[in-house]
DNA sequence: CGTAGCCTTGAGATGCATCAAGCATTGTGG
DNA sequence: CCACAATGCTTGATGCATCTCAAGGCTACG
């Protein structure tokens, strides 16, 4: 319930020589900038505001449940979950998010997060406060589409996890993941077919709706089809194919 | 992918003289209007876009997967549900949508619908064109605001959704939908301890991850042991806090 | 080097799906 | 307005996918 950002030791504010390049120029900063094709002058003020980081240590929380809903955070380098929880205890992961993702918009609703963000390594973030984030948006309408593209683009996802949980068995919800694990990867610039995997087994079904024990039996049995190699966290896929049809076999 | 509001005979602008009042006054646009407590200056201008209306009937659907999006739309009256289909033809009901409610915002991150709405009762929709939405947004933050909030709200429903299809057995998901539609009845000033059903078994059951058997034993034990009534698609329900009882028993 | 967390694998239990049959309700055309 | 067809609903019997419980091995970190 406190407010982080006033009191973290590891929130700094950059160089204002830094700032005119740093926040979107060098920073992942994927989802808000890259795809409108933001000009220059607009990006230093977007790198105004985006001025301050926040680092997590492996294991932290960015942010929890109930605590006031100030910002955004786009994840710079590092590997998060979101958890969300219910009265009786049971929680379930809503997402894993990689380098350039942003964070947080479950707070907006109700101005207060109604999910934990935790680092499953460690981990850094730029600080994006809300309402400056709202401000400029209004005086700078290709930000303030790419805002609501974004938030559009997370309920897309999480009507297909719906989908997932309404309606794959055990192998297929398993292979979906890697491949969107994959897909995310690549999209970052780095191998698709091969990756270390930063959660593991109980947060990874937790996410898809199993037990550990049925997601290692998963992994196994695509070991002994050829279709993956998986050593503990080191997951190679070796048959991209086969785990596509696994996901696409005509149910009625 | 056809643009329907052009060609759709049953759209209809509205006598200027009516638009004043009809469009935010009249109508049940709670989730945009009501909660920001939007002078009645703004409410001229959003009157203004949203003069147009459209009637959908029973088993019609509002748009489909793949067409061009351009509006969001507004329940004024009736029921409708969406749905997401995969590749290989399993679907899947995301949401159910009660008069006051949005829909649509899964179209503005590809700018195309990604799921089917459909009308689950002959129905009346206002049509809020996207981009002048944008426009006025633009101009009055406390439209920009509550259209944020709109956003993040269908953001950690779904979020609570994924949580009831990942966590939670037949009974509970039965007994956690029942309690959320008479809440949303309760919302719109109807009785929240009686309603009648406007969908079959079979979509109650794809919304939860469940067969439609399923759906009518979880039923028929909840009569047994008094907690409702189920004639059909007449529902009383007898014992709330017996329903709530059942999703939130305490799991370890 | 030791310990705690993580992972794998097996055996058995169980909750839900599947298949099947009959009943109820709704809508339609005679 | 009735008869009938189509759709929706209920209930039972059976099978199977996944959970649960348990034990042992592996890995990583202090």
């Amino acid at each position: 319930m406190e407010d982080r950002e006033a009191a973290s030791v590891s929130t700094q504010k950059l160089h204002s020589m830094d700032s005119l390049k740093a926040a979107c120029a060098n920073c992942n900063l994927r989802e808000l900038c890259v795809p409108g094709g933001i000009p220059i002058e607009e990006l230093v003020k977007l790198d105004a505001i985006v001025a301050m980081r926040r680092r997590v240590k492996r294991g932290e929380s960015l942010f929890n449940v109930g605590e006031k809903f100030r910002s955004l955070y786009a994840v710079r380098t590092g590997f998060f979950k979101t958890r969300i929880t219910s009265n009786d205890g049971r929680d379930q992961i809503t997402g894993f998010q990689v380098p350039g993702e942003l964070l947080g918009f479950d707070g907006v609703a109700t101005e207060h997060h109604g999910v934990d963000a935790i680092a499953l390594e460690d981990s850094e973030v730029c600080i994006l406060p809300y309402n400056e984030l709202e401000r400029i948006a209004r005086d700078f309408q290709p930000l303030q589409h790419q805002l609501h593209r974004v938030m559009s683009r997370e309920i897309v996802r999480e009507q297909n996890v719906m989908l997932l949980l309404g309606t794959m068995k055990a192998e297929e919800r398993v292979a979906a993941f890697l491949l969107n694990l994959s897909e995310r990867y690549r999209h970052l610039g780095y191998a698709a077919n091969e990756y270390v995997l930063r959660m593991t087994r109980q947060e990874i079904g937790s996410y898809l709706g199993l037990k550990l024990e049925t997601v290692s039996r998963s992994f196994s049995k695509f070991q002994e089809q050829g279709i993956i190699e998986a050593r503990g966290k080191n997951i190679k896929l070796l048959k991209m194919e086969a785990l596509r049809k696994l996901i696409s076999a005509t149910k009625s």
